[in-house]
DNA sequence: ACAGTTATCTTAAACTATTAAGATTTCATT
DNA sequence: AATGAAATCTTAATAGTTTAAGATAACTGT
C-alpha cells in the first residue's frame, strides 16, 4: 500500500517527455477520457492504424512510465491518462525551449510570431494578453 | 562527384529533428561558426564536458545526417554547421506543434503566454510585434 | 462443460541514440 | 629518420523506441 504511493510519487518526480508514439496515444486518451486497446487502435485514421499488439505493448510501457493507468473491466483493460495534457505540454515546451532557445520562452514566442502569420482574431487575443500583462506590471505586481 | 551532390541533396530533403545531444553541439557550432573537436568539448561547462571520442563520434554522425560538414586543417578537422539555426528551430517547433498541439501553432502560442510570465523587456518587444502586425493588416496587406 | 475467440503476458527483433575503447594514421620534434 | 603525441577511423556495448509474434489466460456461446 505505502509502496504504491511511493511508486506513484517517484513516477511523478521523474516524468519524462513522451516519445512521438506515446504522444499519439496520449492524445487519444485525453480526447476520450478512457479507452480499450481496440478503441485506441480504431481512433487512428484508417490507413495508419497500428497493430493491436503493438498498441498493447506501447500502452504497457506508458503505464510503467507513469503516463497512464488501467483498470480491468470484464476481461479487457480500460486505460486512462494519469498525466494531464497541460503537464505534458508544459514539459514538452520546456524541453524545446531549453534545447533550442537557450531557455528563453520569449525566444520561442517571437519565433512563432515570425513564422506563423497571425490571423486577425488571434492578433486581438494576443493584444489583449499584452494589455493585461502591461496592466499587471503597472500595478507593480512584478518588477 | 555527381554522387556527392546527390547525397547532399537527399540529405537536405529528409532533414531530421536533431536529438538532444546533437542540439548541444549544434548550438556551439552556431555560436562559434566553426570548431575543432577539442574546442567543442571545451565549450561545455567544466563539469559536463563529454569525452573527446564521444564528441568525435557524435560529430561524425551529425555530418552523415547533413547537419554539419568538416574540412581538414593540418591534421585536425574543423567542423561547421550546414543547417541554419532558423531551419532547425522551425523544424523543431513544427514537430512540437504537430505532436502536442494538433498542428496549431496558435495553440502553442497561447500556452506560452499563459505559462511563462513575460519579462518587461520581452513585453515591449512583443508589443512592437503586435503593433507592426496591426499596421500591416490595416494597410490591407492581408485579410 | 467444452470449444472457440479474444484478451493479456512474455519475449524479442530491428532500429536509433549515446557513450567510448582500441586500432590506425599523421604530424611535429629530436 | 625515428619516436611520441594526438588526431581520425573502426568497432561496439548499452539503453531506449517501435514493432509485433507466440504463449497463455479468460470469457462467451452452444
Amino acid at each position: 500500500m505505502r509502496n504504491e504511493l511511493l511508486k506513484v510519487a517517484r513516477g511523478k518526480q521523474q516524468l519524462s517527455v513522451p516519445t512521438a508514439g506515446e504522444m499519439r496515444l496520449l492524445q487519444i486518451l485525453w480526447d476520450r477520457e478512457e479507452a480499450t486497446v481496440e478503441e485506441v487502435v480504431d481512433a487512428h485514421p484508417e490507413k495508419e492504424q497500428p497493430h493491436y499488439k503493438t498498441t498493447q505493448t506501447l500502452l504497457r510501457i506508458m503505464e510503467q512510465k507513469g503516463f497512464i493507468t488501467h483498470e480491468s473491466r470484464g476481461r479487457v483493460f480500460v486505460f486512462r491518462p494519469l498525466v494531464s495534457r497541460k503537464t505534458i505540454d508544459d514539459l514538452s515546451v520546456q524541453a524545446l525551449v531549453s534545447r533550442n532557445f537557450h531557455g528563453s520562452a520569449a525566444g520561442l514566442l517571437i519565433k512563432l510570431l515570425e513564422a506563423n502569420p497571425i490571423k486577425k482574431t488571434e492578433l486581438d487575443e494576443l493584444e489583449a494578453y499584452v494589455r493585461e500583462y502591461r496592466k499587471r506590471y503597472e500595478l507593480g505586481d512584478r518588477e
